[in-house]
DNA sequence: ACACGTCGGGACGCAACCGTACCGTCGTTG
DNA sequence: CAACGACGGTACGGTTGCGTCCCGACGTGT
């Protein structure tokens, strides 16, 4: 038996980083461009300036391509800081959104991506994985701090809150796509505020008669 | 010249109603399957029993052919009766926008079409004044009748409302892709309502101190 | 009853992309 | 220093869709 132990790739056997980010940055590209359902492997080689080859080393398919870029992107939490108060955090929050979705990449990248998860269930597994995890790291950070300064009743429904929080922001820039002013976030924050102290009331309790 | 006028078509010269109306139903099944982007005539045609010159015979393009099913679909404008106060109007609202959300059919073309807007300028015109129209009757019918019962201040941002009011249910089904269950509704308008009271203020006037 | 003219259907050439097989290159390891 | 082994690039067959052309069928108006 030859089998004795495979010596580990070295020289240029290994992959080359720069390439790998090349098309890593090309994919972000024609994802905005041309959206997942269009996007070639081709494409993305050819705009990264790379062989057919060297993607397809690295990537099985176009969905694992995808389905990694989207692990890598969405790992990131979101830091927030604590200002002391529910308006001052939602304001932050907004600020932060805002932001995010100003950039053309991630207003053109996030819509289609999810439109995609509405028939890929590969896609919406791994993005609905992301997203429950971003609800509920606002969930947590902003009611929860806000519950425990007792600015909200302990029995706020996370979802109903985070829908009220996240809901706006995202139909004005990624919908609507109209730029939302940084001055005009104060005042969709405190609205939001009082709109979350009304939905304090807790949750909808019609079936708990037991 | 033979120019001297050219007899009406007649007989089996005429499109057939059947066939296009085959060719509507089949171009919504088919966004609603692959989405605009891998959406192909062929598939369009094969799905409606029908041969692809009949498609071609109608719209000169897939382009054109998605833009007319647009501007179908997008005329209807809703029918919201006046119930007496701002909070019954929005509960009306949000059980129509939820009811139509349920559906697979719009849950999923909606977003796929609005996320193909942001690259293709021609889907991005229609749709926005399809979307304009849709929130210009929102803020007219709730906002203008809620500020002429009192019940809102006459410096209400409509568009800042239409996003309070809008946001959260079409995150909730289109993209958090949570149930909403009618019983949530009320709460929802009510909190809504709250929003709505504070974000009264009026426009932001940062910039007006002439 | 006839002729008109458009209809629907099938076939064609063209282009793009997929996924794979092969080939020469290159740097590390023994 | 020599050989190993995975690298990147090119070339290939197969598939799918686009847009067009030609054909026989068909029903109305003269």
């Amino acid at each position: 038996m030859t089998t004795e132990k495979r010596r580990a790739p070295a020289g240029a056997a290994v992959l080359r980083g720069e390439i790998t980010s090349a098309i890593r940055a090309a994919v972000m590209q024609e994802l905005a461009e041309v959206g997942y359902g269009r996007l070639s492997i081709e494409a993305v080689a050819r705009r990264a300036g790379v062989s057919k080859t060297a993607v397809y080393r690295r990537w099985r398919s176009k969905l694992d391509l995808v389905l990694d870029m989207v692990s890598a992107v969405a790992g990131r939490n979101l830091p927030l800081l604590d200002t002391g108060s529910l308006l001052g955090d939602l304001e932050i929050l907004l600020h932060v959104m805002a932001r995010a979705l100003r950039h053309r990449m991630a207003s053109q990248i996030i819509p289609d991506l999810l439109a995609e998860a509405a028939r890929n269930p590969q896609i919406a597994e791994k993005l609905q994985v992301a997203l429950d995890d971003y609800q509920q790291a606002v969930g947590r950070i902003l009611i929860g701090r806000a519950v425990e300064r007792g600015e909200l009743s302990p029995d706020t429904d996370r979802r109903a809150a985070v829908d009220l929080i996240v809901g706006p922001v995202y139909w004005r820039m990624a919908i609507s796509r109209a730029p939302l002013e940084p001055a005009e976030v104060p005042r969709m924050a405190s609205a939001i505020v009082a709109a979350l102290r009304v939905a304090c009331l807790g949750p909808v309790r019609d079936e708990v008669e037991v």
